[in-house]
RNA sequence: GCGCGCUUAGCUCAGCGGUAGAGCACUUCCUUCACACGGAAGGGGUCGCAGGUUCAAACCCUGCAGCGCGCACCA
């Protein structure tokens, strides 16, 4: 590291130490390698979409992610952290076709299905990427040989063989049912992908005359107007005393207002659903347009009246006057209308929450429609598996379960799964995973042309739970109930049972029959096509290929034998750590840990760790119409990426929401910069003919070095000096800190940990002290001292140099550990710096010769090493009460406006005799000019002075004393003594504290009270001595 | 409506039973041979409100208020 500059430059040094680790392929996970001694520890990243960019949450999400895999590579585990990207059908499908019509003015039917498949991979390829250069500008340690897509052939056919699975299990069916359709993107979607938003609009009242009593009228209130020419009926609780006479009859629709009187009458029904209490108790029900209504109207068999095309246009059963109009502006004009009859009573300011959608941001439409649906498999295991809040962990012969960080998203969890819905799968879209089935309606003669032969024989029409084998070569055909065949191939040699696909027919009207063939079986699937079938134009939702990322991705077939001898799969899976935000728990989470069990037979991760949401630092959400969004390159660029990293975690709290603020990575920067010259400040000692020192020796071959790596030979025990023994002891504070800050996931703990530590344990105390021995001629100056018991004779150059050498190696030693403490958190700069000391010379390559990256996590200080340095917690009160002095011996100068830069003479009033070097150090951190140690110094009267457990120091200034200054400095003092001694007495004066209170708190409570008026007493003759 | 979270220094947040903390911002001094992306000292808080438990409460319990977020078929 020769001439190394004053502030630290990431740019460079980023890209270099990135590409090195690329070249020695440091994140690639090998599982030959995995065995006791070094047990597997995995991670898949949350895939980004290919049409995302880095945002705040990708910078915190993997971050943290990058951090658990450091910390678990430096704990000795061999790592797979997995990555890739995720095709994100709607969202992918909304750029390109955006994309379209910007450039080409072109919609995606114009140009057909196949052509727009090609240019999505075109674009995949030329766009899907981009984020994940930018992962690896981060620093993310990704082993990128196994980067997968989740439209990787391999994948897709994951994807499609699940499929079969759950459609021969019956647990994906084919239903006419209640969606959400989303207008703009002309797709249905699931419940998870619509956004409840509150809405401000009217709620209008009109009435309708009972025909069987005309002159009577009902008033309804909707706030949908514009569906009344698709009103079925009027529905009125059957409990409602007002409405109870009408029940029966019928009421005339006002809309559309061209029809005949008898086409608009609908029925007056009773329902229990009905509350009197909203509105006037009277609902219209529209069965096509509401899901609530598409239930009453199941329940009262009526009529569901489609009266909008897909896009939310009015069609013509909406009639003339609406028809053709989009669903808003049909709103206007049906208000108009009822207007003009007169139907309408009145109109009142109304909001309330409409249901959008999440991708196209348009509300949604309640629309009648036939989809694929999935009922959820292994719902049962799933959520028995996540470790409530308030249950003992590990209770019992319990299997050990999934944790949750924090603990109350299992809450949220477990609700979710206590009310699972079937989830919609089908989207009408092209790009993603076509929906594998394949479909003709036929006569039941022409059948027999288009089955397989066995297939034939064995099909009843009648057929229940009767199950026929035919053994047709090494094909199986079985029929099962629900009026399914699976066809299954047969291992000859290993019995081995695979499904192929699963064949269900629907008798239709007379002779007819429709049959539907699951298969992702390439062969079966062009054999059908020859034969008429077609496949089903949809694509599976975007999270139906999400939800196996965890085994998927490791290459799982689902066939026993092959996954068997999966040696990724056999030893990364279950992952160790998920980490992801709270807003898709429902999206990916929940249904990964179902995919897990019922294909995995096993839970898909041991924890979930749940970042918070990144807001702007007036606390709105990110968003690009906003502009509020930072971008992280760009932030990397000006401060670096580890001052991101840091930054980023230290202002990042667990679960909790993160304001961000681009002051915070200024921190990070500001750090990483006081690490440098950290690091810069030892590297210049170098000349003292100190040997670079290894940090570490092994730790497998000698047990209690272990615990201290390093330098027994280095650091001489007997020449350690009381501030040597401090930070050690702190350094020991600092790495179990780390080590429960992790156990626990707390990340922005453990910054905290670092920064103190490292800033003012390390930096601003240890350092400064240590320059008393380091400084060329420091044991040479004149430091007026009494101490009879010098621990060495302080002229013999060859003492000095020993004791400077010593305190190289206690410097190297915790620089060493510091190193390795931030690597996971700053990966580059503590690569820098570690190559840069040389601490990586003397290690073997594996254990941080080659890289930090692989160096050992430090242990906490052992017993063993604290007794052989003689560290103990009274060297420990002895700084503190040195540091207390300089502290106070400061704050002198500061009262009595001594420039800083001002030498200036002290006095301490020794009460026990004090080494000379402890007296250099003081004098150093007092920036004094001398500091003569004198048991019996006498003060003239007015002397500035503050007291400390190492007895009394003196400012004196002769005749520059301002004496009522000073007395104003002292009774402000007295005062804060004066309040704190009330304090404690007070409560020491309660009979019951010495009773009942613990004897070290009471103990303790004594001391604090003594110190408090030792203070008082100090104070108080300082004020007499000047008249005060 | 149900559930969850938050309310501590001007700002952003730690602390969750025994002397109120950090970063930023602020005041003053200092370009002292690692660092001005720095050093030193300092000011600033009845820990949302009201009760309760306890020798002791920011911390535990019960209400209340305000803010935020989920979930829910109130048209």
């Amino acid at each position: 590291m020769p001439e190394i500059p004053k502030t630290y430059e990431p740019q460079a040094v980023e890209a270099k130490w990135y590409q090195f680790w690329l070249d020695r392929q440091c994140f690639t996970a090998d599982p030959a390698r995995v065995s006791e001694k070094r047990p597997a520890y995995s991670i898949v990243i949350p895939p980004p979409n290919i049409t995302g960019v880095l945002h705040m949450g990708h910078v915190l999400n993997n971050t943290v992610q990058d951090i658990l895999a450091r910390k678990a590579r430096m704990d000795g585990k061999e790592v797979l952290w997995l990555p890739g990207t995720d095709h994100a059908s709607i969202a992918t499908h909304m750029v390109l076709e955006r994309e379209l019509k910007k450039k080409e003015g072109v919609t995606r039917y114009d140009l057909g299905r196949e052509k727009f498949i090609e240019r999505a991979w075109e674009w995949k390829a030329q766009y899907g990427s981009i984020i994940i250069a930018q992962l690896k500008k981060l620093g993310c340690s990704c082993d990128w040989s196994r980067e997968r897509f989740t439209m990787d052939p391999e994948y897709s056919h994951c994807v499609e063989k699940v499929f079969v699975e759950l459609y021969k299990k019956g647990l994906i069916y084919r239903g006419k049912r209640m969606v959400n359709w989303c207008p703009a993107t002309l797709t249905a979607l699931s419940d998870e992908e619509v956004e409840m938003e509150p809405q401000k609009g009217f709620l209008w009242y009109f009435k309708v005359e009972v025909a069987e009593q005309p002159g009577t009228f009902l008033t309804i209130a909707t706030t949908r107007p514009e569906t009344i020419p698709g009103d079925t009926a009027v529905a009125v609780n059957p409990k409602d005393p007002r409405y109870v006479r009408l029940i029966g009859k019928h009421a005339i629709r006002p809309l559309p207002a061209e029809l005949p009187r008898e086409k608009k009458l609908v029925p007056i029904i009773a329902d229990e659903q009905i509350d009197p209490e909203f509105g006037t108790g009277v609902l219209k029900v529209t069965p096509a347009h509401d899901k609530a209504d598409f239930e009453i109207g199941r329940r009262h068999n009526l009529p569901a009246v489609d009266i909008m095309n897909p896009n939310a246009t009015m069609n013509d059963l909406a009639g003339a006057d609406l028809g053709g109009l989009d669903r808003f502006e049909a709103r206007k004009v049906a208000v108009e209308k009822l207007k003009a009859l007169g139907a309408l009573v009145k109109e009142e300011p109304y909001e309330n929450k409409i249901g959008f959608s999440q991708r196209a941001k348009v509300p949604i439409e309640p629309r009648l429609s036939e989809q694929w649906f999935l009922e959820y498999p292994s719902v049962d295991k799933a959520q028995a598996c996540v470790e409530q809040e308030g249950s003992a962990p590990g209770a019992g012969a319990l299997p050990e379960k999934m944790r949750f960080h924090p603990q109350r998203w299992a809450k949220v969890y477990d609700h979710w799964m206590n009310n699972i819905q079937d989830w919609c799968i089908s989207r009408q879209l092209w790009w993603g995973h076509r929906i594998p089935v394949w479909t003709k309606e036929s006569s039941r003669q022409e059948l027999v042309t288009l089955l397989p032969r066995a297939t034939l024989e064995s099909w009843k029409w009648t057929d229940e739970t009767r199950t026929t084998r035919y053994a047709d070569g090494s094909l199986e055909i079985e029929t099962l109930v629900d009026q399914a065949i699976v066809r299954e191939k047969t291992d000859h040699k290993s019995g081995e049972t695979r499904l192929l696909s699963v064949l269900r027919l629907k008798p239709k009207d007379g002779d007819r029959v429709f049959i539907e063939v699951a298969t992702y079986d390439e062969a079966e699937a062009a054999q059908l096509e020859t034969k008429g079938f077609a496949r089903d134009p949809d694509v599976l939702d975007t999270w139906c290929s999400s939800w196996l990322w965890p085994f998927a991705t490791m290459g799982w077939t689902g066939d026993q034998s092959q996954d068997s001898k999966n040696a990724t799969l056999q030893t990364f899976y279950p992952t160790t750590d998920l980490v992801t935000a709270p807003d898709i728990i429902f999206f990916w989470v929940a249904r990964m840990i179902m995919a897990g069990y019922e294909f995995m037979g096993e839970m898909p991760f041991r924890n979930v760790y749940f970042t918070g949401l990144i807001r702007d630092k007036q606390g709105r959400k990110m968003s690009k119409t906003l502009g509020n969004s930072p971008d992280p390159l760009e932030l990397i660029a000006n401060y670096g990426a580890d001052a991101l990293r840091f930054g980023t975690m230290r202002s990042a709290p667990p679960g909790q929401d993160i304001l961000f603020d681009e002051k915070d990575v200024e921190l990070g920067r500001n750090f990483c910069n006081k690490l440098w010259n950290a690091c810069r400040f030892r590297q210049m000692q170098s000349g003292a003919g100190v040997p670079p020192a290894a940090p570490e020796t092994t730790r497998e071959t000698e047990g209690r070095r272990d615990a201290c790596p390093t330098l027994e030979g280095e650091i001489n025990p007997a020449l350690l000096t009381s501030d040597d023994k401090w930070i050690l002891l702190k350094l020991d504070q600092a790495i179990r800190e780390m080590d429960a800050a992790f156990a626990e996931y707390k990340f922005s703990e453990a910054t905290s940990t670092l920064y103190r530590f490292f800033w003012s344990e390390y930096c601003d105390w240890y350092v400064e002290a240590s320059k008393a021995v380091l400084s060329v001629g420091a044991t040479e100056r004149q430091s007026v001292g009494i101490s009879d018991a010098p621990t060495l004779p302080r002229s013999d150059a060859s003492t000095r140099a020993a004791r400077r050498a010593n305190k190289l190696a206690v410097i190297d030693f915790v620089l060493g550990h510091t190193l390795r403490l931030f690597h996971p958190f700053l990966p580059v700069i503590t690569e820098e710096l570690w190559h840069g000391l040389g601490y990586n010379g003397d290690l073997p390559a594996n254990q941080g010769g080659d890289s930090i990256m692989f160096a050992h996590w430090p242990k906490p200080l052992d017993d063993d090493f604290k007794a052989h340095y003689g560290l103990n917690e009274s060297d420990k009160g002895f700084v503190d009460a040195k540091y207390e002095l300089v502290t106070r011996g400061r704050n002198l100068r500061r009262e009595l406006n001594v420039a800083a830069n001002k030498k200036v003479k002290f006095i301490l009033k020794v009460k026990e005799p004090l080494p000379a070097s402890e007296a250099d150090v003081i004098k150093l951190l007092l920036n004094a000019e001398t500091l003569d140690l004198d048991p019996n110094f006498a003060p003239k009267k007015g002397t500035p002075s503050a007291l400390s457990d190492l007895g009394e120091l003196f400012l004196p200034l002769e005749g520059l004393v301002d004496v009522e200054a000073e007395k104003a400095r002292l009774k402000k003092e007295l005062a804060k003594i004066d309040a704190e001694i009330e304090k404690v007495q007070s409560k020491l004066n309660n009979p019951d504290f010495a009773q009942k209170v613990p004897p070290n708190v009471l103990q303790e409570h004594k001391k604090r009270l003594a110190d408090w008026q030792a203070k008082q007493q100090q104070v108080k003759s300082a004020l007499d001595s000047i008249g005060g």
